[in-house]
DNA sequence: TTGTAAGCGTTATCAC
DNA sequence: GTGATAACGCTTACAA
């Protein structure tokens, strides 16, 4: 009951030899019905259960990938790393999940442990930090990462959502509502931000309102504590009539310290936030906010790790380096 | 580039047999000073990782634990696996985390995948069902599991937060600010919730309030929606003056209830939530809560099954097969 | 202090 | 249709 049993015992019980139990497991070459069944019966009968370590040494394919995660517990990645497990289980593959943390120390040992492992890929989701490329030669899928900093390589796919028109959606909304004086939350060290700006000021210029550094908010830390700080004092100085948040801490944030201050939400302020559906459908307005389909970027990720891990290296139909998956804005109470 | 570098082929650039190698890297055996110098050289100019699943094999103990958890995605126990993942890292040890899901199948699915890779451990994250002994004598903590369930096993540790003390000091809050008609809000499949229930009773009972089954609003999932109608409904019939909510989205969901039917809160009805702060502390009013120390939790959860592994079989001081750990109120404006 | 070699559980290449 | 057997990369007696 202890030591789990091995393919050369169950050869020994069924009377035949292990290449033929081999066979027989991984329905490859010939052998009969009836080893077959005999077999099957001796396996079940002894709950026999394929040492993955020994098949991955053998074939140096184990069923293991790894997903790299500043931290599992952030709702948005979280969820997606959540997803892509799901759906590489289901594919036959267990997913080492690490949290890279902020540190980059953490980060290289990370990748050193999953190579360590064997894994056959790599789902590498990434905050503000361009990642080393501190790899030998694995599948990866970035979520998020610049795309400019991979050197257009092989066997390397970027995901990202339409940061762009996410934050040109959710600027647009509120302009199309009257606001003319709209700040904006961000994180400039984050590149995703750094391309909703590029929407955000997109949306203003089709209102000929011209970009004003002045009304972007730079945090560093991405907590609601600092949001709604930073929102009660920015306020003092320039009476903003909307605030576009980059992300979901933001929004809360923000709405926390308008809220604080007296300020009614929508009607003297309007706010749009970004991700976290649940969490911001919680707030008192619901806030209104930029969805990225959580779902629809674990399934592309998952799906461009196993193409190219199945094909070897991409060559012929290598699709797309980087892919792009739209967003939408799902309207509720702060606009 | 391409294929990892092995220890033999290192042990034949340093000149030295592989067993030497072997030593050097584990700092077992003996061996000179200079040798090990030549040796580390080698290995660091021809990045040499080693091979976690012939280490494994060969001694049949890969550094690799499995977290099995119903989903990630949720707040409090996706925390506690995230700290039980770095904790385990930091003593070398991969997490291979799973998503159960609410399917048996599935389950038992996730447990066959971590014995074939040979976990060393396993820490099980369990919801509503009791799960199935589906191992073959992993050392295994559980959390939140029902103790009696399990057979006071060696190798199972139970750990889990003082759920009665949860619901006594929730409850008897609001009995302190004046509320003498207290409704409850839980799942009553869950054990934790069962638990719960128990300390809310007697908190009542110290206050001379008989339990009335009519209090109970029993809900089948987990969900804000569930809560924000049930709340509606039944506030209809017995106007409380207090919920105790046995988790976070219950609370969320009573609060935006309480608040459409044009009930303030806390002044008519006072709420009490339970688990993640950070959401609790984003609504308005925010919402005074039972915190359970994840960290705490974590590390419990992470030293018990260190233990566990590293003693083999527990034996002598197998320490305590169940362990509580106390939990706090925070205090905040929706009481 | 170092080397030789067996063996961990598999798969895959040969034979038969 | 089936069986020996080498090999995957590593650890660990046992020898030297």
């Amino acid at each position: 009951m202890d030591n789990q049993i091995s393919i050369r015992r169950i050869a020994e019980l069924a009377g035949v030899s292990v290449a033929t139990v081999s066979r027989i497991i991984n329905k490859t070459g010939r052998y009969s019905k009836e080893t077959e069944a005999r077999v099957h019966e001796i396996m079940d009968a002894y709950h026999y259960v394929p040492n993955m370590l020994a098949k991955g040494l053998r074939t140096s394919r184990n069923m293991t990938i790894g997903i790299l995660i500043p931290d599992i517990t952030g709702v948005y990645f979280g969820d997606v790393a959540s997803t892509v497990q799901s759906y590489m289980f289901a594919r036959g593959y267990a997913s080492i999940i690490l949290n890279t943390g902020r540190d980059k120390e953490q980060e290289l040992a990370c990748i050193r442990t999953l190579q360590s492992q064997q894994v056959s890929g790599v789902v590498h989701i990434v905050r503000e930090n361009p990642a080393d490329a501190g790899y030998i030669n694995l599948p990866t899928v970035y979520l998020d990462a610049d795309p400019a900093r991979e050197p257009n390589q092989e066997n390397v796919v970027n995901v990202t959502c339409d940061n762009v028109m996410g934050g040109y959606l959710g600027t647009k909304r509120m302009l199309d509502a009257g606001c003319r004086n709209i700040g904006i939350l961000m994180t400039p060290q984050n590149y995703t931000h750094v391309k909703r700006l590029e929407g955000y000021e997109k949306a203003l210029s089709e209102y000929g309102i011209a970009p004003d550094a002045g009304k972007q908010i730079h945090l560093e830390r991405m907590s609601i504590r600092a949001a709604r700080r930073a929102v009660k004092e920015y306020l003092a100085n320039d009476p903003f009539d909307g605030i576009m948040c980059l992300n979901d801490a933001f929004a809360i944030g923000a709405l926390k310290g308008l809220l604080e201050l007296g300020v009614r939400v929508p009607e003297d302020v309007k706010i749009v936030g970004y991700d976290s559906s649940d969490m911001l459908a919680a707030t008192n307005p619901a806030i209104t906010t930029i969805i990225q389909p959580i779902d629809q970027v674990g399934e592309t990720i998952a799906n461009e790790l196993l193409r190219m891990m199945e094909i070897g290296t991409p060559g012929e139909d290598a699709g797309e380096h980087s892919i792009i998956i739209p967003i939408s804005l799902l309207d509720r109470d702060s606009v």
